[in-house]
RNA sequence: GGACACUUAGUUCAGCGGGAGAACGCUUCCUUCACACGGAAGAGGUCACAGGUUCGAUCCCUGUAGUGUCCACCA
């Protein structure tokens, strides 16, 4: 027997283990059809947040309702190494630890790393327990393991002989606390107060001078021209003229080129070729000097005279103090302007030119728009994120990989010694004496985006990946579409040939209850695992999948989690009713053909509610799924059949009763199987109560809607029981009588109802129903009239008050009538309008004028 | 500058070419034998604004305003 109440921790203690354990979760069955997804690796560098347990959650639906569906479906779990991310909060513990990191050797850091990774592995996999996941751990991967490092030597190998890999020398963002390259998407621009500062450069051998504007004085350090339009009149007699740069007094060319905009600043722009990427345009196109003018931690390098060694930002006052002493300094004006900042550590980047291994993107981009245009691509639900994907295809740059830290993958290139000649390969060369492999590792992502195919084996022709390989479904949020969706795509489309999964499913983020992303310095995050230890796990899940549309963001609401767990307790005491009520020795059997309505009308509930939860399953929309579920539960189950089921109960008629007890336990079940990959642990609680049951719900099948199971001409007759079984309610709560008031009632039925219905009706009107043909309006009291009956409450209610109310209902069959003759009197509409609607408007004002007939002759003979 | 969303009940959000929905909150009544974390009944909305298409627009199109996000640029 079930307790009064559900207890979320109770059911959810041990189930996971056991499921585990049994192997549940392990793919591989190869007489079943294969389905497949891999997991979003997490970073191992945190726990995991509400937005990890969303995307998860929505994955575990997928696994689970597609395992029901007599799938062999794979999930294959894993995790990400997150070069930057983890290699930072390493080196902080050790720091912090009082470890010299200075003196740390590449090895020494890569033990502290690998331990930090096994102990961050252990939090996401008891986070994932919690959640329910159905992970197949038998085939869980790390980005960094040794499988994953072959794909990624492969893929390099290959693409560099292809010649989309090359090493360059170009401007890159350079993140000076980490003292690595950065690609353009780690770096996030933001708004931030600055000054736009004026100078003056002094013309050489002239008194005239030209006004210079910036940002980034300490740059001018770098500065080997002035640039100006050549159409701009002001500067035209200074064509082919010299400055004096005043930072530090060197001669530099005026140049005059269409890229300056007349209308901007001064119309006179200093060039910076080393640490500015339009600037470089420049100094290339006229062969320009590039001193790069700051060291690795942006501090200002030997170029900068009496500031070398300053810090960028110390150097830009004190050189200001300068040139402000030596009367070049005009003005300096408060602008907003947009700052990269790192998108792991938030400072300030510095373009820096730089040599660099590039991924060469446009034939890639091309092949992935390309594969767009065919019956192979790749489609986005919703679609609308097709258009982020093909949008950054076509703006794309090439691709900077290289990273100077130690955690990650390490570029397979060996430099000659002696010669410099590079080599690039898979293993190093035979005479590795002779050379020295590149110090840098590759770009996190590089890695992460062969991940689909990479963890099935990769380039080996594993059974696992000629079975799994493309994936079928990915999850994921749009704010990686670029880092990883998109460099997803293009991997598996140069690497095997085809995208990598067909379907990718794009939700938004988790924001806090005011709207408000989640973030360390608001501290509004939500931990997941409070939430559990708070409602349950399944709360949580059933809260995160249900309360959202598809790609939009969702905000985290306590008492949304909370409504969560009450529906889970109403499902939970609905079984116990049914549990409770179901006879000893009850065997589930094939539902009788020959039902009563009432159970052939739930039964009907119940086949659409399966076939529009199965619809919209299959579109990803578990919103909308779950809305159907979770309609039928409350209106059409407890509400409505089982309470009427305790009239069924008892009958003298066994046939009733037995086939109430199949019906009664055919909705149950039926909830518990669609209810299941949400909330997988109330699912098997409940399952394992069942009276007739198999080891565990997860080896239950996905119920089918069958067209066949359908009974028509029933909801009429149940409907307008319900109806009157409202109206009586009502009228006892209008006229201020207890709700168990007995009432004398009259019916006029102008359809045939079930036998039986009377002891329905009786049970929850509380009162005797007297059957009486057409005279009712006759009689005195008050008329309900439906479309296939009349209901006389008979009352002593004077007559002005019965007249009010009747008129009441006049007005309104009169408006109905109105609206319907409006629409019908429209020649337009008769002739345009689907003659379905016209049809149908045509009976709605035939029942409507019937009715009003009714109420106005009931009304005369009151007068 | 470009793109994409969003604007519907007090709040958070669904929805839809043909009579406006849910949850929470609110009001009234009810501890009757699944559940008071409950039940029964109810109040509450010119569906941002303006045009257009249509027999008919909250829904489709265009524009306006506001909100949010992303991309690009910024000497």
């Amino acid at each position: 027997m079930l307790d009064k109440r559900y207890d979320p921790h109770a059911v959810e203690e041990g189930k996971y283990e056991n499921w585990k354990n049994k192997g549940y979760f392990t793919a591989g069955d190869k007489s079943k059809q294969a389905f497949s997804m891999v997991i979003p690796p997490p970073n191992v560098t945190g726990k995991l947040h509400l937005g990890h347990a969303w995307d998860t959650t929505i994955q575990d639906i997928i696994i689970r309702y597609k395992k029901m569906q007599g799938f062999d479906a794979l999930w294959l779990p894993g995790m990400d190494h997150a070069g930057i991310a983890t290699q930072a909060k390493v080196m902080q513990r050790l720091v912090k630890n009082g470890v010299d990191v200075t003196k740390l050797t590449r090895e020494e850091f890569l033990d502290h790393a690998w331990s930090w990774k096994n102990e961050y592995a252990n939090n996401i996999h008891e986070q994932w327990a919690k959640m329910g996941l159905c992970l197949d751990y038998t085939r869980e991967r790390f980005t960094l393991d040794e499988g994953l490092n072959y794909a990624v030597r492969h893929v390099f190998v290959d693409l560099y002989k292809k010649g989309l890999i090359y090493q360059g020398e170009r401007i890159i963002s350079w993140d000076p606390v980490q003292q690595t390259a950065l690609s353009n998407i780690e770096v996030i621009h933001q708004d931030d107060e600055g000054y736009m500062y004026y100078f003056r450069y002094p013309i050489v051998n002239s008194e005239e001078y030209l006004i210079v504007a910036t940002t980034r004085p300490e740059t001018m350090f770098g500065d080997t021209c002035v640039c100006v339009n050549p159409k701009d009149k002001r500067y035209k007699k200074y064509h082919g003229q010299k400055v004096i740069n005043p930072a530090n007094g060197e001669i530099i060319p005026i140049i005059a080129d269409e890229y300056v905009d007349v209308e901007f600043g001064t119309g006179a722009m200093k060039c910076t070729p080393a640490h500015d990427p339009n600037d470089f345009i420049i100094g290339k196109k006229y062969g320009l000097e590039m001193p790069i003018i700051f060291n690795k931690d942006a501090t200002m390098n030997e170029k900068c005279g009496e500031f070398v060694g300053l810090d960028r930002f110390v150097c830009r006052e004190k050189l200001l103090e300068k040139i402000k002493s030596e009367g070049n300094f005009i003005k300096q004006e408060k602008i907003i302007h947009s700052v990269g900042h790192s998108e792991r550590n938030n400072c300030v980047v510095e373009p820096m030119l730089s040599k660099q291994w590039f991924v060469k993107m446009k034939p890639l981009a091309e092949a992935a728009i390309a594969n767009q245009k065919t019956e192979k691509k790749v489609n986005f639900v919703p679609a609308r994120f097709e258009n982020t994907f093909l949008q950054w295809m076509n703006n794309i740059e090439d691709w900077c990989i290289s990273r100077q830290l130690w955690w990650g993958h390490r570029i397979p290139a060996y430099y000659h010694k002696q010669t410099g000649e590079v080599v690039v390969s898979m293993d190093p060369p035979k005479d590795i004496e002779n050379y020295e492999q590149d110090r840098d590792v590759l770009d996190t992502w590089f890695s992460s985006g062969l991940w689909p195919f990479s963890t099935l084996g990769w380039p080996n022709e594993t059974a696992d990946l000629k079975r799994y390989f493309p994936t079928s479904c990915l999850v994921t949020g749009y704010d990686i579409i670029f880092f990883w969706v998109s460099r997803m795509i293009f991997q598996s489309l140069n690497a095997n040939g085809e995208a990598p999964f067909k379907d990718v499913v794009i939700h938004g983020l988790v924001r806090d209850e005011l709207g408000r992303k989640m973030s360390k310095s608001l501290g509004n995050g939500v931990d997941p695992i409070e939430v559990i230890d708070k409602y349950g796990a399944d709360a949580l899940r059933y809260f995160l999948t249900t309360n959202s549309t598809p790609g939009q963001d969702m905000r985290y609401i306590d008492d949304k989690v909370n409504a969560s767990s009450n529906y889970l307790n109403k499902i939970w005491n609905s079984a116990r009713y049914v549990l409770s009520v179901l006879p000893e020795g009850f065997k589930e059997e094939e539902l009788p053909k020959e039902l009563s309505p009432l159970d052939q009308w739930i039964i009907n509930r119940l086949e659409k509610t399966i076939k529009s939860v199965t619809t919209n399953m299959d579109k990803y929309d578990f919103n909308a799924a779950s809305g159907h579920l979770y309609n039928f539960v409350y209106d059409d189950f407890c509400s409505q059949y089982l309470e009427m089921s305790k009239v069924s109960l008892s009958s003298n008629d066994e046939l009733v009763r037995n086939n109430t007890y199949q019906v009664l336990f055919k909705c149950l079940k039926s909830i518990i199987l669609l209810i299941y990959p949400y909330t997988p642990f109330i699912a098997e609680e409940l399952y394992l109560n069942l009276p007739v049951h198999k080891e565990s719900v997860m080896l239950e099948s996905y119920p089918k809607y069958e067209a066949n199971r359908v009974h028509l001409n029933v909801d009429k007759q149940v409907e307008l029981l319900f109806d009157i079984i409202r109206d009586v309610r009502n009228y006892k709560i209008e006229n201020k009588l207890a709700p168990n008031a007995k009432l004398d009632l009259s019916i006029n039925l102008r359809i045939k109802m079930f036998e039986g219905y009377e002891a329905y009706l009786q049970r929850f009107t509380f009162s005797e129903f007297k059957v009486v043909d057409d005279s009712i309006v006759n009689m005195r009291g008050e008329l309900k009239i439906y479309d296939n009956a009349d209901l006389l409450i008979v009352n002593e209610a004077g007559q002005g008050e019965i007249i009010a109310r009747i008129d009441k209902e006049i007005a309104e069959e009169e408006n109905e009538i109105l609206r319907c003759q409006k629409m019908l009197s429209n020649p337009n509409f008769i002739s345009k309008a689907p003659k379905e609607k016209v049809a149908l408007e045509e009976e709605k004002l035939k029942q409507h004028t019937e009715n009003l007939a009714l109420l106005k002759d009931k009304r005369n003979k009151l007068l």
